[in-house]
This record gives structure tokens, C-alpha cells and sequence, in this order.
DNA sequence: CTTGACTCTGGTCTATACTCCAGACTTTAT
DNA sequence: ATAAAGTCTGGAGTATAGACCAGAGTCAAG
């Protein structure tokens, strides 16, 4: 079991993150000692990296805390509801991945092609990269 | 050339956020009637929509403003300059594609193979879908 | 057994990215 | 010609995601 010290190294993050994330619902230690400190396991750490991933793709707090208190279970219910909120968040990560693939075209245009490449000028800021890629 | 209301409408914002994204300098309407109102043109709407790209996908206004600022001249010292700044963004962006496509497969798990599929029950949460694709 | 490092709760403060007025002017439609 | 809709500037307010601080308790080492 960790203290909140060294997961928040583990993780790369601070101990108050680790207590707001607490605070809103994200996780809650495993343990506490007697003397009120907290312990988190090794399922917490798994925890914190996911919430981490997800945050790092785009989403805010509130929806990761949603897509963690998802849970399938074999009724057709519990299914139908999940299906509905994760199919229009696997539109939105679909929807981010082509921007993504986009600007990292255009970023590459900017640091190889324009670099004494034979580009013509014009296109050697961001939006001329980006427009050269989008014809 | 669009008025504020227009742009907003079709770039699906605010006319709010188009007059502060003017204010932190990310884009200033071409021009202006003589009574004030801003006027539009059509490279505008490409900054905008850039702007909106940028963002999605995590970065920050203040990065997008150093991102439309980036001009490789054909001297070394720009392309250097542009080369450093720009590949670490790369990367981000590289890392953020990992994570992203991490995220998707368990959504995708969650939405189809949990529903009435044969995983066992213990995998149908988000954090299990995300265990079953690591291992 | 005390000193330094760590943790606790509760609270205030900050940066980012807007949103929402207010009061005045402009444009458009009838 | 007038009302409704749109725009202007300036400023206040809001949500998110923490950072930072105070005062008190806890733990590990010398």
C-alpha cells in the first residue's frame, strides 16, 4: 500500500490533485491508517493512471468520473444505456483522433518540409501547412 | 466578408469567444465597417477553424497563439527556432494518439463485446476493458 | 526524545476559457 | 418610422482543475 506521497510520484502528479480527485468522486483510497493517513493499492494506482489517460485525451473530470462509474451488467437496461454514452464518446475520441492526424501532418510539413525544403514560403506557417494537406 | 453572429454561427462558437480570442490575439477580423462591427473573410473562418482544431485537441489557447505565430523563413535560425518548438509538439500529439487509441479499444469493449458478449462480468467496466487490452 | 519529513482538514487563491450583463449604437424588416 | 435583432465596449461572474497555506497531528532516524 502507498501513502499519498508516493503515488503522487508514481502517477507524476501532486498529492492536493490526488485529494481533489478524491474530493470529486474519482477515487477513494483503499485503506486509511488509524491515524487517518491515507493508503491506496495497486487497483488505485491502475485507477489514477486512467483517469490520467482519459484526461489527457480531452476529457474533463466530470466525464471521466462518468465513464468510471460505468459498469455493464448482463441486462438488457444497464446495456442500452451504456452503449448510448460510450458510443457518442467513441465518436467524440474518433472525431479528435482525425483533427489529431491533421495538425500532426501539418507540424511535420513545418519542421521537415520548410526546413531548406523546397516548399514555397507561403506555406511554411501552421494554417499554410495545414491548408497544403487539406487540398 | 461575415459579421460576428455569422462567423460564430458556422463555426459553431460564441460571438463571445470570437471577441475574446481577439482580445489574446489569435485573430483579428480582416476588417471593420465604419460603424464598427467586425467583418470576417474567408482566411478568417480558416483560422478559426484551426483555432477550434487546435484546441480539440488539447492544446491550449495560449499554445495555439505560439502555434499560429510559427513562420519557417528560409534562414537557419527560424527553421531551428520553429523545428524544436514544433517537435515537442509532435510528440505530445504522438502521445496523446497512443492514449486516445488505449481509450477507444476499451470503449469499444465496453459497448459491444460486454453486451451480451461472453466476457465475464468482472471485465465490463471501463477499468476492465482497459485491463483486458493491456495484458 | 526531538527534529525533520510527511500527512491531515479546511480554506483561500489562481489560471484558463469563457459567459453573461449593461448601456449605447446600428442595421434590418415591416 | 419604429421595433426587433444584431453589434459595440467594458466589466463582472462562472466552471474547471487544481496550487498553496495554516495549524495540528504523525512517523522515522539519529
Amino acid at each position: 500500500m502507498l501513502k499519498i506521497g508516493e503515488l503522487a510520484e508514481l502517477a507524476g502528479i501532486s498529492r492536493d490533485a490526488l485529494r481533489f480527485y478524491e474530493k470529486h468522486g474519482l477515487i477513494t483510497p483503499t485503506a486509511r491508517t488509524d491515524s487517518g493517513y491515507r493508503l491506496y493499492s495497486k487497483s488505485d494506482v491502475l485507477r489514477i493512471s486512467f483517469i490520467l489517460s482519459a484526461k489527457e485525451v480531452g476529457f474533463t473530470l466530470n466525464e471521466v468520473h462518468q465513464l468510471l462509474e460505468l459498469e455493464v451488467t448482463k441486462d438488457k437496461k444497464s446495456c442500452q444505456d451504456v452503449k448510448e454514452f460510450v458510443d457518442n464518446k467513441i465518436q467524440v475520441v474518433n472525431q479528435r483522433l482525425i483533427e489529431m492526424k491533421k495538425i500532426k501532418q501539418s507540424l511535420k510539413t513545418l519542421s521537415v518540409a520548410c526546413c531548406g525544403g523546397d516548399e514555397p514560403a507561403t506555406h511554411c506557417t501552421i494554417l499554410g501547412a495545414l491548408n497544403t494537406h487539406n487540398r
